[in-house]
This record gives C-alpha cells, structure tokens and sequence, in this order.
DNA sequence: AAGACGGGGAG
DNA sequence: CTCCCAGTCTT
C-alpha cells in the first residue's frame, strides 16, 4: 500500500477530531447518500438539512420516489432552489427502478450516466457508498488544493478542472478514498474557509504554500461572475369567488415545473391600469365593476436569484365570471381553491406574495 | 468556453 | 452590497 502524502495523513488526522454528525455520515445506502449529495450541490448543510430529512421520510427507498407524481416532488423540494436537480432526481429514480432493478450503479463510469450526477457526484457516491478510489472536485476542494499547492489557475474556467483533479488524485490514499474525500471537503468547510480561514491552528501550515507566501487572500483565484439582470415581472392574480387562476410554468426559464400567476414581462416596473385592464381582458377576463373601485396599490416583491433581478409587481383582479374555457386552453391557467394552491410547488416568490396577502 | 439555473447566509 | 455554497446541463 502506498504510503499517504503528508497532506494526505494530516486530513485524516484532522478529519476525525473535527468532522460535524451529519446525517448522511450514518449510511452507506446509495439512495441515501445519492439524495444527500443532490441536495447539497450549490446548497449549505444548513439549509439542505431539512429537505434530506423530508426526502428520506416521506421517501425511505428509491421505489417510494419513482413512484410519487413529480408535482408531488417538486412541492416537496419547493424553496431548494435549482428545481432541475428535482426533476432529473425523479427521472433517475424512475430510472434505477426500471433499468436496474432498483439497484444504483457501483461504479463512477455507472453513476455518471445517471441525469444530474455529474463529475462531483458521482465521485461522492462511488466513494462513499461504494469506496472507489476517485477524488471529489467542489468548491471545497478546489479552495484547499489552490493555496495548499500554490494552484493559480481560475477555478471558475472548466479547463483547470484536469489540473485540479489530477492534484487530487495524486494525493486521494486509494485504501481510504471516502475518508480522505469526507475529510478534504470538511477542511474546507470548517478551516480552510474563503473568508477568515484558521491558518493559526491549520495542521497543513508549514506545508500551505498560500500561507508560507502570504497570499491566503488572494487564492483560489476564480473569475467573477456576469452581473444580474434585472427584470419587470407583472403578475396578474385573478381571483373569482375563493379561488386564484394559477398555471404551470414551461421550460425556457426559470421555475420549470413550479407554478405562478398569469404573467406579463415589461421593461418597467410600474404599469398603468388601463394597460392591465387589457392584459386582462386579452386573458379572457370580465373585470366586476362593483370591486374596482377598491383599487388597492400593487404589492411590490422584489426577488434576487444569482443571475436575475426580479421587481415583481402583483395586481389583484376580482373577475366578475369564471375564465371562458377556450381563454384557459391559450393561457394554461386554472382556478384553484387556497388548499390546492398549497399543495402546487410554487417558486418562493409566489409563496412570499400569497403569505403576504392573506 | 460560456450561460442558465435558486435561494439563503455570512461578512 | 459581495461572495459562496458537497454542481449540472445546454449551447
């Protein structure tokens, strides 16, 4: 057996005296670890935490999930975020119950073809579930291998990933690649951090090349991201006796799957009434007279995602008749009683408005 | 190689 | 405000 790096045998031995009980750490079930590193991806432990707990609850095994309605799945990941890990989580269920027997493949190679498992996770299953010797690559690792090693290369171009991983593999010890892969992921999260980083008390100082050269700061080097656009929702809630007309949002944008209110997008955030009298009535909506009057103010809820602006301005329209048949075949709406409406998977931006409303 | 895709927490 | 999080998919 090959005689671990130095870098190596520090990790494992800072691993056990610091790692966090995290759930996940209890099982060496694939479906298990599978939903907990889908989950993760681009997520805290904090915030995923929850969602693990509902998932393996109200899904204890791989045939429960490919079972269950994907509306169903996607109400239950609501305010995850990425909801495309959601559905592809589904498809892969649906997929290890059909093709493999319920089985999820043992292998990188296998695991890889799986929808939404990509380099990291399928690396994360094959070792944790399956102790294949491949070394994990997230933002993690790639923060501790830059100023440990002196790794300059942007972490944001796709082209350093070889440089990186092959870092990684050099030093992933192959008798005990779960634990070193648990262990560099954990340096990361709890000393090697992006801010502040505990170099006072880091078992790898005199080998860090960042801190040796004073340059903690300023590695890993990553590119910034493109700045977010901003955009002009104005949403159109129509609302007849005690129900809303709410529809599925398609694919081409963000929240697929979820569902929101009839929707125009403009290049403004205010919009006058007599033009929303008109997109209502392009809707096929009878506005009743005797509410107008009332004309409260749109409620504005403003809405960050990484890569979008959201001003989304909500305009409340009683309709004095139900929407005409051939209006809900354009449009996708349906009415939906306040019970049904908690049961659709909505983005948290509708969730926000209708606990602001009612 | 570059963009799209959520939401929340930390500093 | 900015940055980042147990990334993946599409173009």
């Amino acid at each position: 057996m090959p005689t671990p790096t130095f870098f190596a045998a520090a990790l494992l031995g800072w691993y056990p005296r610091h790692r966090r009980d995290l759930p996940w750490r209890h099982t060496r079930d694939p479906y298990a670890i599978w939903l907990s590193e889908v989950i993760l991806q681009q997520t805290r432990v904090a915030q995923g935490m929850p969602y693990y707990l509902d998932f393996l609850s109200s899904y204890p095994t791989v045939q429960d999930l490919a079972a269950a309605p994907e509306q169903e799945v996607l109400r239950h990941w609501q305010g995850l975020g990425y909801y495309s890990r959601a559905r592809n989580m589904h498809h892969t269920a649906q997929q290890v119950v059909r093709e493999f027997g319920g089985q999820f493949p043992a292998t990188y190679a296998g695991l890889r073809q799986l929808k939404g498992v990509g380099p990291y996770t399928a690396a994360a299953i094959a070792s944790f579930a399956f102790d294949e010797a491949v070394a994990v690559l997230d933002g993690n690792v790639f923060r501790v291998l830059a100023r440990v090693f002196g790794l300059h290369s942007d972490i944001a171009a796709p082209s350093s990933r070889k440089e990186f991983q092959a870092v990684a593999d050099q030093h992933l010890p192959p008798a005990h690649a779960a634990e070193f892969n648990q262990a560099i992921m954990e340096f990361g999260a709890l000393q090697c951090t992006p801010a502040k980083p505990d170099c006072l008390f880091c078992p790898l100082q005199s080998q860090c090349w960042a801190f040796q050269h004073g340059q903690v700061a300023l590695l890993p080097v990553k590119s910034k991201a493109k700045a977010a656009r901003t955009r002009y929702f104005h949403y159109f809630v129509l609302r007849h006796g005690e129900e809303l007309y709410l529809k599925e949002r398609l694919s081409g944008d963000i929240w697929q799957g979820l569902y929101d209110f009839a929707l125009a997008e403009t290049d403004a955030a205010d919009m006058p009434a007599a033009e929303v009298l008109r997109h209502v009535e392009a809707l096929g909506g009878v506005l009743d007279t005797r509410r107008v009057a009332e004309d409260r103010p749109a409620p504005t809820l403003k809405h960050v995602l990484s890569h979008q602006k959201l001003e989304a301005r909500f305009h409340a329209v009683e309709l004095a008749a139900e929407l005409p048949a051939a209006a809900l075949q354009d449009t996708g709406l349906r009415a939906y009683s306040a019970a049904e409406i908690e049961e659709l998977p909505k983005p948290v931006l509708i969730s926000n408005y209708l606990a602001k409303v009612s």
